[in-house]
This record gives structure tokens, C-alpha cells and sequence, in this order.
DNA sequence: CCAGAACCGGAGTGCCACCCCAGTTAGGTG
DNA sequence: CACCTAACTGGGGTGGCACTCCGGTTCTGG
């Protein structure tokens, strides 16, 4: 979706040198946040991009909106790979094989999981379609239909599966091996940690 | 450990002023970062505790340091709960029950998560027992049982099931229904996704 | 009671997010 | 082409933060 639209799109196009800042601020801004995480200095985005804070206050008036601006590429190309996936003979290696995709990318896009998590209910009305529903809605399809082949519990939700991920991204996203660590504890998370399929509860 | 000992203990004991300072500090970090979690400003802490903010910084050096004080009793009430369900004659659910512990208080004391995540590896050695250490031996013991018990797979670590559970807690902190969710993760987490305890594995 | 060590806190530094407003520029119109 | 206006810009201001320096103050042992 092009910047100069709003939710009611008779919005007259960007002028030229705006977008061209825009361009600009957001490539930066990607770098920065790779390197530096979602809480990259955003003075020191402006600055790099050779343009005055205010601009890129105007043009992302929140922290937020930036990270969805910079990663909305990423979610969008996860949300294709779920539905290729929603092909798949097995629905159960299926559900599990995004899960782990989306963990890859959001352990190799530093900030991706804390974006995607903050985003969840941060109360912005105006913006329609945020990167978590997105990723929401394309990973409801891909549980369903686990569910239906009986590779998932029937209670647990898409909402709290990618919680439960981005939780874990979170956590190691900082650590020196991190790609390997979220994928242990995916792995971990999904099987459980009984040996062998053993079922027994919990009490507390 | 009254913190007017260091590990090398030869140290005289702090002054009173000095001693009243610390505590009040303290008292009102406590309120602090109930409030406002592990990022609570420390100006704000040193004025509410009607000092200066050098004093503050000159007590705890880092806002680790702060953290690990704060919480040291909480802790240390893990540890103790841990040595007690070491008796229990399921080791499987004792490991369980202790985890859903950790859950409840890191869920109920903002910050606690944030900072026994944080104690991992920030590469203070002269801090000798850190909270974080301190409740790692404590796991280890029930993991171990656990294991021996053939309840829990062998290759999984202690360090990895608190990181998940910190992770947990670190991403519903902030959520009005936090507990719940905590729960239900940490849960789904232990258990697995699989309807019956199967085992089917992950494709990446 | 008094010397000196321990301790205190205000003022200073440098960083940050975010806002205001006077000046500049793009781009449609005559 | 020149012009006019709305859109856009960015320097500088405000207020908050973590953290440090240093002259002054307060404990405490002898």
C-alpha cells in the first residue's frame, strides 16, 4: 500500500519531494532498526537521512507506525508463505513449518517481533489493516485446518500460538545465537516437554 | 544478605544515614516498578524517596542492580518453594508447579521477568549470586529429578524452560488479563500443541 | 568534642522524543 | 513563462532521562 493513501483513499497523491523523504526515512530507518533494535534512536534516523526530526515525525507520527511502515514487506511475504502452506498434504507440519518462518524472520528482522506484539490492541483506529492482523488472519486459516486434521488441540488460539512466538523472539532476539535458541524453544514450546507424548496435566 | 557486605566481607558496616537512604530507596523502587515495570525512571524513583539522584545511583549502580535488590526476597521464596517440591513424589508435576510459580510472581511483580532475563549473561562478575543463578540452581534440581523420573525429555535445559517462561511473562505483562494468559501459554508451552500427546515432529 | 572519613545532593552534561513556526518549494493556473 | 498557494521543511525550543562532579554536610570513633 502506498504512503499517500488514507483508509478513505480521495487523498491527492504525495508531492515529489515528500515521498522522496519518505523513501529515504524508511530505508534509513530499516538499517537503524536492524542494527540497533525496535528502539532505535529515532533523532539519529532523521539525522542520518538528512532530514529535521519534525519531518519524520510528520510522516510516522509514532514509533509504532515506522516499524509497520519498515516491516510491512516482511508481513506480507509470511502471510503469502501461509498461504502456499495452506496447500500443504500434512496441516499439522504445515501450521508448524509457518511458525517456524515467522520465528526465522523475526529473529533475523531485529524489532519484527516486538512490532508485531505491541501492535496487538495499541488502540490506533485509523489504521486499518496493522501488521498483527494481518499475521493474525493468515495464520487462523493455517490452525483451522490443523485443527480439522486433529494436529492441534481445539483450544488453543492463532492469537495466543504467535504470542507464544514473538514472546520467544523477543527473548533471545539479542542473544549472540539466537536463530538457534528460538528454534529450540519452538520446538520445545510445540511438542511439549514430556518424553514421549506422555499427556499428563499440570497442577498448581 | 544485608548490603553492607560484600563478597569479600572485611567491610565496615554502612552509616546509618547511609543504611536509611538505602531502604527508603528501596521502598519506593518497589512502588516504582510495580507501577511502571522495569523501565520505572530512576529520577523519578530518587525524587520520591526525597534524595538525590546521585545518592541513588551511588547505592545501586546499574538499574539491574536495583532490580536484583528489589526482588531478592521474591527469589529467594522461589528457591525455598523449589527445595520443598523437590520431596514431592511426582517430580514430573513438581517441575510443573514450581514453572507455573516463577509464572505467578513474574507476573505478578512488573519488572521480575525483565529482570532475570536481563541477569543472564550482562557480564557483571562482581556480583557473585546473581537472582538469576540463584534461580537456575534452584530449577536444575527439579529438572533433574524430573528427568530421572522420565517425565521430562532429557535434552531440554533449564535455562531454556525459564527462558520460556520469562519470554511468557515478559510479552503478557502488560496485558490486562496477564495471569490468565500466562497460565494458558505456559501451559500450552509444557504440554504441546498436539491434541493427545502425539509426537509428531517439525519439518523447517 | 572534634577531626576526618563517609556520605549527600544540586548543578552540569549529553542524550532523547516530540512540537512550533517562519521560511522554502513544488506544481497547477493564467 | 511567471506566479501564487498549499504543502512541505527543519532549526530551535521544551521537558524528561541517565549518569557524573565536587563543594558542602553529617556521622562516628577516639
Amino acid at each position: 500500500m502506498p504512503p499517500d493513501s488514507r483508509t478513505t483513499s480521495p487523498t491527492r497523491p504525495m508531492r515529489a519531494d515528500a515521498r522522496r523523504n519518505y523513501d529515504r526515512i524508511l530505508a534509513v530507518a530499516a538499517e537503524a532498526i536492524a542494527e540497533h533494535g525496535a528502539e532505535a534512536s529515532l533523532e539519529e534516523i532523521a539525522r542520518r537521512a538528512d532530514v529535521g526530526s519534525a519531518t519524520l515525525h510528520r510522516h510516522f507520527p509514532s514509533r509504532q507506525r515506522l516499524l509497520e511502515a519498515v516491516f510491512r514487506d516482511k508481513v506480507e511475504a509470511l502471510c503469502a508463505t501461509a498461504a502456499d502452506l495452506a496447500a500443504d498434504p500434512d496441516p499439522g507440519q504445515a501450521l508448524a513449518t509457518w511458525l517456524g518462518a515467522v520465528a526465522r524472520h523475526a529473529v533475523s528482522n531485529r524489532g519484527l517481533a516486538a512490532s508485531l506484539m505491541r501492535g496487538a490492541h495499541d488502540g490506533d483506529p485509523t489504521l486499518g489493516a496493522t501488521c498483527h492482523t494481518m499475521i493474525t488472519n493468515a495464520g487462523a486459516d493455517l490452525l483451522a485446518r490443523a485443527c480439522r486434521a486433529n494436529a492441534a488441540r481445539p483450544d488453543v488460539s492463532i492469537a495466543d500460538l504467535l504470542k507464544l512466538v514473538n514472546a520467544i523472539c523477543l527473548a533471545v532476539e539479542r542473544e549472540p545465537d539466537g536463530a538457534a535458541q528460538a528454534d529450540r524453544l519452538l520446538t520445545l514450546a510445540l511438542t511439549g516437554v514430556h518424553p514421549a507424548g506422555g499427556t499428563a496435566g499440570r497442577k498448581m
